[in-house]
DNA sequence: AAGTGGTCTAGACCACGCC
DNA sequence: GCGTGGTCTAGACCACTTT
Protein backbone atom coordinates (compact mmCIF):
# COMPACT_ATOMS: atom_id res chain seq x y z
CA UNK A 1 0.00 0.00 0.00
CA UNK A 2 1.22 3.34 -0.93
CA UNK A 3 -0.07 7.14 -0.11
CA UNK A 4 0.25 9.69 -2.27
CA UNK A 5 0.16 13.12 -1.64
CA UNK A 6 -2.87 15.26 -3.48
CA UNK A 7 -3.88 18.82 -2.88
CA UNK A 8 -7.92 18.21 -1.89
CA UNK A 9 -8.64 21.34 -3.50
CA UNK A 10 -7.85 20.30 -6.89
CA UNK A 11 -11.05 19.18 -9.11
CA UNK A 12 -9.16 17.12 -11.25
CA UNK A 13 -11.76 16.29 -13.72
CA UNK A 14 -13.03 20.25 -14.32
CA UNK A 15 -12.23 20.16 -17.81
CA UNK A 16 -13.59 23.85 -18.63
CA UNK A 17 -10.48 25.76 -17.30
CA UNK A 18 -7.65 26.85 -19.60
CA UNK A 19 -8.28 23.82 -21.55
CA UNK A 20 -6.12 21.70 -19.70
CA UNK A 21 -7.85 18.63 -19.46
CA UNK A 22 -8.52 15.87 -16.53
CA UNK A 23 -5.99 13.67 -17.59
CA UNK A 24 -3.37 15.99 -18.14
CA UNK A 25 -3.99 17.02 -14.84
CA UNK A 26 -3.99 13.17 -13.70
CA UNK A 27 -0.40 12.85 -15.35
CA UNK A 28 1.04 15.66 -13.99
CA UNK A 29 -0.06 14.90 -10.65
CA UNK A 30 1.08 11.16 -10.85
CA UNK A 31 4.57 12.36 -12.39
CA UNK A 32 5.36 14.69 -9.97
CA UNK A 33 4.94 12.59 -7.03
CA UNK A 34 7.46 9.82 -9.00
CA UNK A 35 9.85 12.62 -9.50
CA UNK A 36 9.69 13.36 -6.16
CA UNK A 37 10.13 9.77 -5.00
CA UNK A 38 6.96 9.89 -3.18
CA UNK A 39 5.96 7.32 -4.97
CA UNK A 40 8.38 4.22 -5.94
CA UNK A 41 7.93 0.57 -6.64
CA UNK A 42 4.35 -0.09 -7.30
CA UNK A 43 1.33 2.24 -7.32
CA UNK A 44 -2.07 2.12 -5.83
CA UNK A 45 -4.41 -0.21 -8.01
CA UNK A 46 -6.52 1.96 -10.88
CA UNK A 47 -9.53 2.42 -8.77
CA UNK A 48 -8.13 4.11 -6.11
CA UNK A 49 -6.45 6.54 -8.10
CA UNK A 50 -9.86 7.04 -9.56
CA UNK A 51 -11.27 7.74 -6.34
CA UNK A 52 -8.06 10.08 -5.19
CA UNK A 53 -8.51 11.72 -8.30
CA UNK A 54 -12.51 12.03 -8.83
CA UNK A 55 -11.89 10.59 -12.64
CA UNK A 56 -13.26 7.59 -14.63
CA UNK A 57 -11.20 4.81 -15.11
CA UNK A 58 -10.88 5.30 -18.89
CA UNK A 59 -9.33 9.25 -17.80
CA UNK A 60 -7.04 7.64 -15.12
CA UNK A 61 -5.98 4.87 -17.84
CA UNK A 62 -5.38 7.55 -20.26
CA UNK A 63 -3.16 9.69 -18.22
CA UNK A 64 -1.08 6.24 -17.04
CA UNK A 65 -0.73 5.70 -20.74
CA UNK A 66 1.15 8.45 -20.96
CA UNK A 67 2.97 8.25 -18.30
CA UNK A 68 4.14 4.79 -19.91
CA UNK A 69 4.99 6.71 -22.76
CA UNK A 70 7.24 8.73 -20.78
CA UNK A 71 9.00 5.73 -19.93
CA UNK A 72 7.88 6.63 -16.25
CA UNK A 73 5.85 3.47 -15.64
CA UNK A 74 4.95 0.12 -16.78
CA UNK A 75 2.87 -2.40 -16.11
CA UNK A 76 2.92 -6.00 -15.50
CA UNK A 77 0.59 -8.45 -16.74
CA UNK A 78 -2.48 -7.95 -14.59
CA UNK A 79 -0.65 -7.17 -11.63
CA UNK A 80 -0.23 -3.79 -11.16
CA UNK A 81 1.57 -0.61 -12.17
CA UNK A 82 5.28 -0.02 -11.38
CA UNK A 83 7.92 3.32 -11.45
CA UNK A 84 10.13 2.58 -13.90
CA UNK A 85 13.72 1.90 -13.02
CA UNK A 86 16.68 3.59 -14.31
CA UNK A 87 17.35 3.11 -18.45
CA UNK A 88 20.26 1.20 -19.61
CA UNK A 89 22.74 2.83 -21.74
CA UNK A 90 23.60 0.94 -24.99
CA UNK A 91 25.82 2.35 -27.27
CA UNK A 92 25.61 -0.52 -30.21
CA UNK A 93 28.41 1.08 -32.20
CA UNK A 94 30.78 -0.22 -29.09
CA UNK A 95 32.76 -3.73 -29.38
CA UNK A 96 31.26 -4.90 -25.64
CA UNK A 97 28.97 -7.87 -24.48
CA UNK A 98 26.00 -7.42 -23.00
CA UNK A 99 27.65 -8.62 -19.82
CA UNK A 100 30.29 -5.90 -19.80
CA UNK A 101 28.50 -2.77 -20.48
CA UNK A 102 25.33 -3.71 -18.25
CA UNK A 103 27.95 -4.32 -15.30
CA UNK A 104 29.58 -1.39 -15.72
CA UNK A 105 26.26 0.50 -14.96
CA UNK A 106 25.62 -1.62 -11.76
CA UNK A 107 22.79 -4.13 -13.59
CA UNK A 108 22.48 -7.94 -12.87
CA UNK A 109 22.13 -9.01 -16.05
CA UNK A 110 20.84 -12.49 -17.85
CA UNK A 111 20.64 -14.42 -20.74
CA UNK A 112 18.17 -17.22 -22.13
CA UNK A 113 18.48 -18.71 -25.52
CA UNK A 114 15.16 -19.48 -26.91
CA UNK A 115 15.74 -21.43 -30.00
CA UNK A 116 18.75 -22.02 -32.51
CA UNK A 117 17.92 -23.32 -35.59
CA UNK A 118 19.21 -22.94 -39.35
CA UNK A 119 17.05 -20.92 -41.85
CA UNK A 120 17.06 -19.55 -45.45
CA UNK A 121 16.96 -15.77 -45.50
CA UNK A 122 14.60 -13.35 -46.10
CA UNK A 123 15.01 -10.67 -48.54
CA UNK A 124 16.18 -8.15 -46.29
CA UNK A 125 18.56 -10.19 -44.99
CA UNK A 126 19.91 -11.45 -47.95
CA UNK A 127 20.59 -8.26 -49.67
CA UNK A 128 21.80 -7.20 -46.57
CA UNK A 129 24.68 -10.05 -46.53
CA UNK A 130 24.34 -10.36 -49.85
CA UNK A 131 23.94 -14.09 -49.73
CA UNK A 132 21.55 -16.33 -52.05
CA UNK A 133 18.30 -16.66 -50.62
CA UNK A 134 18.65 -20.20 -50.17
CA UNK A 135 21.63 -20.66 -48.47
CA UNK A 136 21.75 -21.47 -45.08
CA UNK A 137 22.15 -19.64 -42.18
CA UNK A 138 22.42 -19.79 -38.09
CA UNK A 139 19.70 -18.42 -36.16
CA UNK A 140 19.30 -17.48 -32.71
CA UNK A 141 16.55 -16.00 -30.86
CA UNK A 142 17.69 -14.87 -27.36
CA UNK A 143 16.16 -13.14 -24.51
CA UNK A 144 18.22 -10.90 -22.36
CA UNK A 145 17.29 -9.25 -18.95
CA UNK A 146 18.62 -6.41 -16.45
CA UNK A 147 17.90 -7.22 -12.79
CA UNK A 148 15.52 -9.88 -13.30
CA UNK A 149 13.32 -7.35 -16.11
CA UNK A 150 13.12 -8.78 -19.93
CA UNK A 151 14.04 -5.39 -21.99
CA UNK A 152 15.60 -7.03 -25.46
CA UNK A 153 14.59 -9.83 -27.56
CA UNK A 154 17.18 -10.80 -30.37
CA UNK A 155 17.31 -12.47 -33.22
CA UNK A 156 20.71 -12.74 -34.63
CA UNK A 157 21.47 -14.27 -38.33
CA UNK A 158 25.17 -15.64 -38.78
CA UNK A 159 26.35 -16.97 -42.15
CA UNK A 160 27.88 -20.40 -41.77
CA UNK A 161 30.53 -19.92 -44.41
CA UNK A 162 32.16 -17.10 -42.71
CA UNK A 163 31.79 -18.50 -38.99
CA UNK A 164 32.34 -22.59 -39.67
CA UNK A 165 30.86 -24.72 -37.11
CA UNK A 166 29.31 -21.78 -35.39
CA UNK A 167 25.97 -23.99 -34.21
CA UNK A 168 27.82 -26.10 -32.18
CA UNK A 169 28.69 -22.86 -29.53
CA UNK A 170 26.88 -22.12 -26.70
CA UNK A 171 25.10 -19.18 -28.35
CA UNK A 172 23.62 -18.02 -24.71
CA UNK A 173 27.03 -16.61 -23.93
CA UNK A 174 28.47 -13.57 -25.60
CA UNK A 175 28.46 -13.40 -29.19
CA UNK A 176 31.39 -10.74 -28.75
CA UNK A 177 33.72 -12.65 -27.11
CA UNK A 178 33.09 -15.85 -29.17
CA UNK A 179 33.74 -13.83 -32.13
CA UNK A 180 37.38 -12.41 -31.02
CA UNK A 181 38.38 -15.47 -29.26
CA UNK A 182 37.53 -18.02 -31.95
CA UNK A 183 37.27 -16.38 -35.23
CA UNK A 184 39.83 -13.78 -34.34
CA UNK A 185 37.25 -11.27 -35.33
CA UNK A 186 39.26 -8.09 -33.77
CA UNK A 187 38.21 -5.28 -35.84
CA UNK A 188 34.16 -4.92 -36.76
CA UNK A 189 32.24 -2.36 -38.12
CA UNK A 190 28.50 -2.09 -38.00
CA UNK A 191 25.57 -0.51 -39.93
CA UNK A 192 23.00 0.79 -37.78
CA UNK A 193 19.43 1.72 -37.59
CA UNK A 194 17.11 2.43 -35.08
CA UNK A 195 13.45 3.26 -35.21
CA UNK A 196 10.31 3.04 -32.83
CA UNK A 197 8.17 0.11 -33.24
CA UNK A 198 4.94 -1.37 -31.36
CA UNK A 199 5.98 -4.90 -29.42
CA UNK A 200 3.86 -8.04 -30.94
CA UNK A 201 3.18 -11.15 -29.79
CA UNK A 202 5.23 -13.36 -29.40
CA UNK A 203 8.10 -10.65 -28.34
CA UNK A 204 6.06 -8.58 -26.40
CA UNK A 205 5.41 -11.76 -24.52
CA UNK A 206 8.79 -13.01 -24.01
CA UNK A 207 9.16 -9.14 -22.87
CA UNK A 208 6.17 -9.44 -20.30
CA UNK A 209 4.63 -6.66 -21.84
CA UNK A 210 1.16 -6.62 -23.86
CA UNK A 211 0.58 -6.83 -27.81
CA UNK A 212 1.10 -3.97 -29.49
CA UNK A 213 3.04 -1.95 -26.34
CA UNK A 214 5.90 0.43 -27.78
CA UNK A 215 9.40 -0.59 -28.52
CA UNK A 216 12.84 0.32 -30.25
CA UNK A 217 14.10 -1.51 -33.00
CA UNK A 218 17.62 -1.82 -33.76
CA UNK A 219 19.37 -2.98 -36.18
CA UNK A 220 22.60 -3.88 -37.26
CA UNK A 221 24.80 -5.59 -39.76
CA UNK A 222 28.13 -6.69 -38.54
CA UNK A 223 30.97 -6.41 -40.90
CA UNK A 224 34.97 -7.86 -40.64
CA UNK A 225 37.91 -5.63 -40.63
CA UNK A 226 37.50 -6.15 -45.13
CA UNK A 227 33.58 -4.53 -45.01
CA UNK A 228 32.34 -7.95 -45.81
CA UNK A 229 28.87 -8.57 -43.47
CA UNK A 230 28.37 -11.81 -41.92
CA UNK A 231 25.74 -11.25 -39.17
CA UNK A 232 22.41 -9.56 -39.53
CA UNK A 233 20.92 -8.71 -35.57
CA UNK A 234 17.19 -7.26 -35.02
CA UNK A 235 16.74 -6.17 -31.43
CA UNK A 236 13.66 -5.17 -29.77
CA UNK A 237 14.25 -3.65 -26.98
CA UNK A 238 11.36 -2.26 -24.52
CA UNK A 239 11.77 1.64 -25.19
CA UNK A 240 11.40 2.33 -21.48
CA UNK A 241 14.49 0.19 -21.09
CA UNK A 242 16.89 2.11 -22.78
CA UNK A 243 19.03 4.97 -23.83
CA UNK A 244 21.21 4.44 -27.21
CA UNK A 245 24.91 6.45 -26.64
CA UNK A 246 27.55 6.99 -29.06
CA UNK A 247 30.55 8.86 -28.42
CA UNK A 248 32.36 11.31 -29.87
CA UNK A 249 34.04 10.03 -33.13
CA UNK A 250 36.09 11.88 -35.97
CA UNK A 251 33.91 12.34 -39.11
CA UNK A 252 37.11 12.94 -40.59
CA UNK A 253 38.50 9.09 -40.08
CA UNK A 254 35.41 7.79 -41.78
CA UNK A 255 36.14 9.19 -44.63
CA UNK A 256 39.47 8.20 -44.75
CA UNK A 257 37.95 4.49 -44.83
CA UNK A 258 36.48 5.47 -48.46
CA UNK A 259 39.32 5.65 -50.20
CA UNK B 1 -14.40 9.40 -49.45
CA UNK B 2 -12.56 6.04 -49.51
CA UNK B 3 -14.02 2.56 -49.51
CA UNK B 4 -11.92 -0.10 -47.40
CA UNK B 5 -11.95 -3.79 -48.27
CA UNK B 6 -13.51 -6.05 -45.35
CA UNK B 7 -14.55 -9.08 -45.26
CA UNK B 8 -18.01 -8.73 -43.54
CA UNK B 9 -18.57 -12.38 -42.14
CA UNK B 10 -16.42 -11.20 -39.58
CA UNK B 11 -17.64 -9.86 -36.87
CA UNK B 12 -14.94 -7.65 -34.64
CA UNK B 13 -16.37 -7.33 -31.65
CA UNK B 14 -16.66 -11.63 -30.79
CA UNK B 15 -13.98 -11.32 -28.17
CA UNK B 16 -14.25 -15.05 -26.98
CA UNK B 17 -12.25 -16.63 -29.86
CA UNK B 18 -8.70 -17.34 -28.63
CA UNK B 19 -8.09 -14.93 -26.89
CA UNK B 20 -8.31 -12.24 -30.19
CA UNK B 21 -9.53 -9.11 -28.73
CA UNK B 22 -11.73 -6.89 -31.36
CA UNK B 23 -9.39 -3.93 -31.24
CA UNK B 24 -6.44 -6.35 -32.72
CA UNK B 25 -8.73 -7.47 -35.02
CA UNK B 26 -9.41 -3.70 -36.08
CA UNK B 27 -5.57 -2.89 -36.03
CA UNK B 28 -4.72 -5.67 -38.13
CA UNK B 29 -7.91 -5.20 -41.00
CA UNK B 30 -6.50 -1.56 -41.40
CA UNK B 31 -3.04 -2.17 -41.29
CA UNK B 32 -3.26 -4.46 -43.99
CA UNK B 33 -5.21 -2.30 -45.95
CA UNK B 34 -2.57 0.56 -45.48
CA UNK B 35 0.43 -1.76 -46.71
CA UNK B 36 -1.80 -3.36 -49.51
CA UNK B 37 -2.52 0.20 -50.51
CA UNK B 38 -5.91 0.06 -50.54
CA UNK B 39 -5.76 2.84 -47.84
CA UNK B 40 -4.39 5.85 -49.00
CA UNK B 41 -4.34 9.72 -47.52
CA UNK B 42 -6.85 10.26 -45.37
CA UNK B 43 -8.92 7.31 -43.20
CA UNK B 44 -12.60 7.46 -43.21
CA UNK B 45 -13.83 9.01 -40.19
CA UNK B 46 -13.78 7.40 -36.96
CA UNK B 47 -17.84 6.67 -36.91
CA UNK B 48 -17.93 5.85 -40.12
CA UNK B 49 -15.31 3.12 -39.55
CA UNK B 50 -16.93 2.43 -36.54
CA UNK B 51 -20.12 1.62 -38.38
CA UNK B 52 -17.67 -0.55 -40.26
CA UNK B 53 -16.07 -2.82 -37.81
CA UNK B 54 -19.28 -2.57 -35.52
CA UNK B 55 -17.23 -1.76 -32.48
CA UNK B 56 -17.69 0.99 -30.25
CA UNK B 57 -15.42 4.17 -30.85
CA UNK B 58 -13.43 3.57 -28.07
CA UNK B 59 -12.47 -0.01 -29.24
CA UNK B 60 -11.79 1.69 -32.27
CA UNK B 61 -9.38 4.83 -31.09
CA UNK B 62 -7.29 1.76 -29.02
CA UNK B 63 -7.07 -0.09 -32.30
CA UNK B 64 -5.88 3.49 -34.43
CA UNK B 65 -3.47 4.22 -31.30
CA UNK B 66 -1.61 1.28 -31.90
CA UNK B 67 -1.42 2.46 -35.57
CA UNK B 68 -0.27 5.70 -34.82
CA UNK B 69 2.51 3.92 -32.38
CA UNK B 70 3.11 1.43 -35.30
CA UNK B 71 4.70 4.51 -37.88
CA UNK B 72 1.48 3.75 -40.06
CA UNK B 73 -1.18 6.48 -39.48
CA UNK B 74 -0.93 9.85 -37.59
CA UNK B 75 -3.59 12.21 -36.98
CA UNK B 76 -4.14 16.51 -38.21
CA UNK B 77 -5.71 17.95 -35.20
CA UNK B 78 -9.45 17.50 -35.34
CA UNK B 79 -9.50 17.21 -38.73
CA UNK B 80 -8.63 13.34 -39.44
CA UNK B 81 -6.58 10.27 -39.71
CA UNK B 82 -3.73 10.30 -42.35
CA UNK B 83 -1.72 7.34 -43.68
CA UNK B 84 1.83 8.18 -42.62
CA UNK B 85 4.43 9.31 -45.34
CA UNK B 86 7.74 7.14 -45.45
CA UNK B 87 10.29 8.12 -42.78
CA UNK B 88 13.36 10.22 -43.27
CA UNK B 89 16.73 8.70 -42.92
CA UNK B 90 18.76 10.33 -40.51
CA UNK B 91 22.45 9.78 -39.67
CA UNK B 92 23.27 12.19 -36.33
CA UNK B 93 26.80 11.41 -36.49
CA UNK B 94 27.10 12.52 -40.14
CA UNK B 95 28.75 15.96 -41.18
CA UNK B 96 25.53 16.96 -43.58
CA UNK B 97 22.81 19.67 -43.37
CA UNK B 98 19.32 18.95 -43.32
CA UNK B 99 19.09 20.34 -46.90
CA UNK B 100 21.34 17.77 -48.29
CA UNK B 101 20.22 14.84 -46.57
CA UNK B 102 16.59 15.70 -46.77
CA UNK B 103 16.95 16.22 -50.42
CA UNK B 104 18.95 13.21 -51.10
CA UNK B 105 15.95 11.12 -50.53
CA UNK B 106 13.78 13.42 -52.48
CA UNK B 107 12.24 15.32 -49.78
CA UNK B 108 11.27 19.24 -49.97
CA UNK B 109 13.09 20.48 -46.99
CA UNK B 110 11.90 23.97 -44.83
CA UNK B 111 13.17 25.22 -41.94
CA UNK B 112 11.53 28.13 -39.52
CA UNK B 113 13.19 29.89 -36.72
CA UNK B 114 11.43 30.50 -34.14
CA UNK B 115 13.42 31.89 -31.46
CA UNK B 116 16.96 33.11 -30.66
CA UNK B 117 18.11 34.67 -27.41
CA UNK B 118 21.24 34.67 -25.15
CA UNK B 119 20.45 31.98 -22.22
CA UNK B 120 22.36 31.06 -19.17
CA UNK B 121 22.92 27.23 -19.69
CA UNK B 122 21.33 24.77 -17.35
CA UNK B 123 23.23 22.00 -15.25
CA UNK B 124 22.87 19.51 -18.17
CA UNK B 125 24.45 22.04 -20.62
CA UNK B 126 26.87 23.75 -18.40
CA UNK B 127 28.23 20.24 -17.59
CA UNK B 128 28.44 18.97 -21.15
CA UNK B 129 30.08 22.27 -22.41
CA UNK B 130 31.79 23.11 -19.60
CA UNK B 131 30.95 26.08 -19.04
CA UNK B 132 30.14 28.15 -16.23
CA UNK B 133 26.60 28.43 -14.94
CA UNK B 134 26.70 32.52 -15.31
CA UNK B 135 28.33 31.98 -19.12
CA UNK B 136 25.81 33.68 -21.90
CA UNK B 137 25.32 31.30 -24.67
CA UNK B 138 23.30 32.04 -28.02
CA UNK B 139 20.06 29.88 -28.35
CA UNK B 140 18.21 28.98 -31.00
CA UNK B 141 14.84 27.31 -31.53
CA UNK B 142 13.80 26.33 -35.17
CA UNK B 143 10.87 23.68 -36.53
CA UNK B 144 11.73 21.47 -39.46
CA UNK B 145 9.92 20.20 -42.06
CA UNK B 146 9.79 17.93 -45.20
CA UNK B 147 7.16 18.17 -47.77
CA UNK B 148 4.88 20.74 -45.34
CA UNK B 149 5.23 18.52 -42.49
CA UNK B 150 7.17 19.37 -39.15
CA UNK B 151 8.90 16.73 -38.02
CA UNK B 152 11.28 18.03 -35.38
CA UNK B 153 11.75 21.15 -32.55
CA UNK B 154 15.55 21.60 -32.49
CA UNK B 155 16.99 23.50 -29.70
CA UNK B 156 20.44 24.65 -30.02
CA UNK B 157 22.86 26.01 -27.89
CA UNK B 158 26.06 27.45 -28.79
CA UNK B 159 29.69 29.18 -26.59
CA UNK B 160 29.94 32.45 -28.01
CA UNK B 161 33.36 32.39 -26.98
CA UNK B 162 34.14 29.20 -29.00
CA UNK B 163 31.71 31.18 -31.91
CA UNK B 164 32.70 34.83 -31.92
CA UNK B 165 29.44 36.79 -33.27
CA UNK B 166 27.43 33.62 -33.92
CA UNK B 167 24.42 35.62 -33.38
CA UNK B 168 24.52 37.73 -36.20
CA UNK B 169 24.61 35.49 -38.67
CA UNK B 170 20.74 33.88 -40.73
CA UNK B 171 20.60 31.18 -38.07
CA UNK B 172 17.27 29.36 -39.83
CA UNK B 173 19.98 28.62 -42.71
CA UNK B 174 22.06 25.28 -42.04
CA UNK B 175 24.92 25.35 -38.87
CA UNK B 176 26.57 23.09 -40.47
CA UNK B 177 27.53 24.83 -43.18
CA UNK B 178 28.48 28.09 -41.60
CA UNK B 179 30.58 26.21 -39.30
CA UNK B 180 32.36 24.93 -41.98
CA UNK B 181 32.50 28.26 -44.15
CA UNK B 182 32.47 30.84 -41.24
CA UNK B 183 34.37 28.95 -38.05
CA UNK B 184 36.59 26.72 -40.43
CA UNK B 185 35.07 23.38 -38.25
CA UNK B 186 35.78 21.07 -40.49
CA UNK B 187 36.40 18.36 -38.56
CA UNK B 188 33.89 17.84 -35.94
CA UNK B 189 33.11 15.23 -33.40
CA UNK B 190 30.01 14.13 -31.87
CA UNK B 191 28.32 12.94 -28.74
CA UNK B 192 25.16 11.10 -29.39
CA UNK B 193 21.95 10.36 -27.45
CA UNK B 194 18.85 8.90 -28.58
CA UNK B 195 15.66 7.90 -26.63
CA UNK B 196 11.69 7.65 -26.52
CA UNK B 197 9.81 10.66 -25.22
CA UNK B 198 6.75 11.99 -25.13
CA UNK B 199 6.20 15.43 -26.77
CA UNK B 200 4.27 17.89 -24.33
CA UNK B 201 3.46 21.69 -25.63
CA UNK B 202 4.59 23.96 -26.96
CA UNK B 203 6.92 21.32 -28.80
CA UNK B 204 3.85 19.40 -29.75
CA UNK B 205 2.11 22.57 -31.21
CA UNK B 206 4.98 22.98 -33.42
CA UNK B 207 4.56 19.48 -34.74
CA UNK B 208 1.01 20.11 -34.71
CA UNK B 209 0.77 17.03 -32.86
CA UNK B 210 -1.33 16.82 -29.05
CA UNK B 211 0.41 16.82 -25.76
CA UNK B 212 1.79 13.58 -24.80
CA UNK B 213 2.25 12.63 -28.44
CA UNK B 214 5.00 9.90 -28.75
CA UNK B 215 8.61 11.48 -30.00
CA UNK B 216 12.09 10.16 -30.33
CA UNK B 217 14.38 12.99 -28.44
CA UNK B 218 18.54 13.14 -29.84
CA UNK B 219 20.53 14.88 -27.83
CA UNK B 220 24.02 15.91 -29.54
CA UNK B 221 27.04 17.40 -28.28
CA UNK B 222 29.13 19.09 -30.82
CA UNK B 223 33.32 19.28 -30.17
CA UNK B 224 35.83 20.83 -32.64
CA UNK B 225 39.31 18.94 -33.70
CA UNK B 226 40.51 19.07 -29.97
CA UNK B 227 37.57 17.64 -28.63
CA UNK B 228 36.47 21.21 -27.02
CA UNK B 229 32.36 21.19 -27.09
CA UNK B 230 31.04 24.22 -28.54
CA UNK B 231 27.23 23.41 -29.28
CA UNK B 232 24.98 21.38 -27.48
CA UNK B 233 21.54 20.46 -29.29
CA UNK B 234 18.40 19.18 -28.48
CA UNK B 235 16.02 17.41 -30.89
CA UNK B 236 12.55 16.62 -30.61
CA UNK B 237 11.59 14.19 -33.57
CA UNK B 238 7.98 12.89 -34.30
CA UNK B 239 8.46 9.43 -33.54
CA UNK B 240 6.82 8.33 -37.08
CA UNK B 241 9.17 10.80 -38.98
CA UNK B 242 12.58 9.27 -38.14
CA UNK B 243 14.54 6.35 -38.81
CA UNK B 244 17.96 6.59 -37.29
CA UNK B 245 20.64 5.40 -39.44
CA UNK B 246 24.32 5.07 -38.86
CA UNK B 247 27.05 3.54 -41.59
CA UNK B 248 29.67 1.64 -41.05
CA UNK B 249 32.92 2.32 -38.86
CA UNK B 250 35.93 0.77 -37.52
CA UNK B 251 36.13 0.61 -33.91
CA UNK B 252 39.86 0.14 -34.30
CA UNK B 253 40.13 3.84 -35.57
CA UNK B 254 37.58 5.23 -32.28
CA UNK B 255 40.71 3.83 -29.98
CA UNK B 256 43.46 5.59 -31.59
CA UNK B 257 41.47 8.28 -31.48
CA UNK B 258 42.20 8.09 -27.14
CA UNK B 259 46.21 8.06 -27.15
C1' DA C 1 -23.66 24.94 -39.70
C1' DA C 2 -22.01 20.49 -40.10
C1' DG C 3 -18.62 17.27 -39.24
C1' DT C 4 -14.44 15.84 -37.14
C1' DG C 5 -11.63 14.17 -33.51
C1' DG C 6 -10.87 14.97 -28.26
C1' DT C 7 -12.48 14.26 -23.67
C1' DC C 8 -15.09 11.99 -20.24
C1' DT C 9 -18.53 9.17 -17.82
C1' DA C 10 -20.56 5.04 -15.53
C1' DG C 11 -21.15 1.17 -16.07
C1' DA C 12 -20.17 -4.25 -17.40
C1' DC C 13 -17.71 -8.45 -17.83
C1' DC C 14 -13.41 -11.07 -18.70
C1' DA C 15 -8.62 -13.17 -18.01
C1' DC C 16 -5.15 -13.62 -15.15
C1' DG C 17 -2.02 -13.20 -10.90
C1' DC C 18 -1.74 -14.00 -6.31
C1' DC C 19 -3.01 -15.80 -1.96
C1' DG D 1 -11.73 -16.64 -4.59
C1' DC D 2 -10.61 -12.09 -4.54
C1' DG D 3 -8.37 -8.27 -6.59
C1' DT D 4 -5.96 -6.68 -10.41
C1' DG D 5 -5.65 -4.79 -14.91
C1' DG D 6 -7.71 -5.60 -19.81
C1' DT D 7 -11.51 -5.10 -22.89
C1' DC D 8 -15.71 -3.09 -24.40
C1' DT D 9 -20.10 -0.53 -24.64
C1' DA D 10 -23.27 3.43 -25.47
C1' DG D 11 -23.75 7.24 -24.65
C1' DA D 12 -22.65 12.75 -23.87
C1' DC D 13 -20.62 17.07 -24.70
C1' DC D 14 -16.64 19.98 -26.14
C1' DA D 15 -13.14 22.31 -29.28
C1' DC D 16 -11.81 22.85 -33.46
C1' DT D 17 -11.65 22.45 -38.74
C1' DT D 18 -13.85 22.50 -42.85
C1' DT D 19 -17.35 23.82 -45.90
Amino acid sequence: MVTITHDKTTKYSNKMSKNIYAYALVREAIAKNIIEKKLTGNLPSERELCATYEVARSTLRQALGQLENMGLIFRKNRSGWYVCPRKLKYDPMRHASFLQYTTEQGFQPSTVLLSKKQIKPCKEISESLHVDKNTSLTSIKRVRSVDGRAVVVEDLSFSNAHLPEIEKHDLSLSISILLKNTYKHHKVLYDISVESCCLFNPIAQHLNTYDGALGLKVTRIVRDQNGVAFEFDREYWRHDALMIENNAKLDVFIQHLKP
